[in-house]
DNA sequence: CTTGACCCTGTAGTTGCTACAGGGTGCATA
DNA sequence: TATGCACCCTGTAGCAACTACAGGGTCAAG
């Protein structure tokens, strides 16, 4: 049942590198070897990378991930600690998304104001360039 | 009329060591020294400062920004390069919206099933954790 | 003449990977 | 048995766009 690391990589749509990165991190344990040296996993480290996967696909943080998974670990706990670290996440993503949304608004507007002549009487580089000329 | 790192950085609201990265990475010139050895800016060097963090700010990548100082640079030329670069920008920083707002949505739904038990039955963990419990 | 704020260079750190270089392993096939 | 190929190994450097030192020098004020 063992699985090479190019395998764990397949069964999670992971690259081999960014494995052995997880690994040199400490996100992921250093597994057993074979006897040519190769990484040697099994059904519990797939699990543990699955999640980790999940949550990056979720856009947490690394380290929050490091907190999520041992947060998962300790199954008598309260979970609100879970909790507040997706209600923290969720606020940064809205933080960024009020933050695109404006910066969307101001490049629609430039580019509008774009009427096809030269350089020299660009709005664009206008809107761009200091006050003064 | 000189102005030291110092005083552009302020002027300009940029840190003194990002202004010496930035003529590191030729986006900015040498300027002239002073017998110290210290820089001294002008106007010119203000103005395409401003410009750079202008830019910056709407979003636009240094490389970017590099080509929208060299077509300001060329006045006569037809300004639809210009436009087009900030067309490629909007589309994009369209993209990083929607990715967001459906990462939102899957988080705000996560954060809803959270009952408020122990980790054990935590619905978050659960929705991480690989399908196989 | 000393304090303190500023300036200098050069290098390493940040986040989350990705891409080599320069080797070793393992299996199939001629 | 040789050889080819896909895969694995370590270690290091690169990406964006800065940021943060360390270990110095400069300059004006008191």
């Amino acid at each position: 049942m063992a699985l090479t690391i190019g395998e764990l990589g397949k069964a999670t749509d992971t690259k081999v590198e960014t494995i052995r990165y997880y690994e040199r991190i400490g996100l992921l344990p250093k597994p057993p070897r074979t006897g040519g040296n190769y990484r040697a996993y099994d059904a519990v480290e797939l699990g543990r990378l699955s999640f980790i996967r999940r949550a990056r696909d979720l856009g947490f943080p690394l380290d929050q991930v490091r907190a999520l998974l041992s947060l998962s670990d300790d199954r008598g706990r309260d979970c609100a600690t879970v909790d507040a670290l997706a209600r923290d996440h969720l606020s940064e993503v809205e933080r960024k998304i009020a933050d695109l949304t404006a910066l969307r608004r101001e490049l629609a507007a430039l580019i509008t104001s774009c009427g096809g002549g030269t350089v020299a009487d660009c709005r664009i580089i206008e809107a761009l360039a200091p006050h003064n000329g």
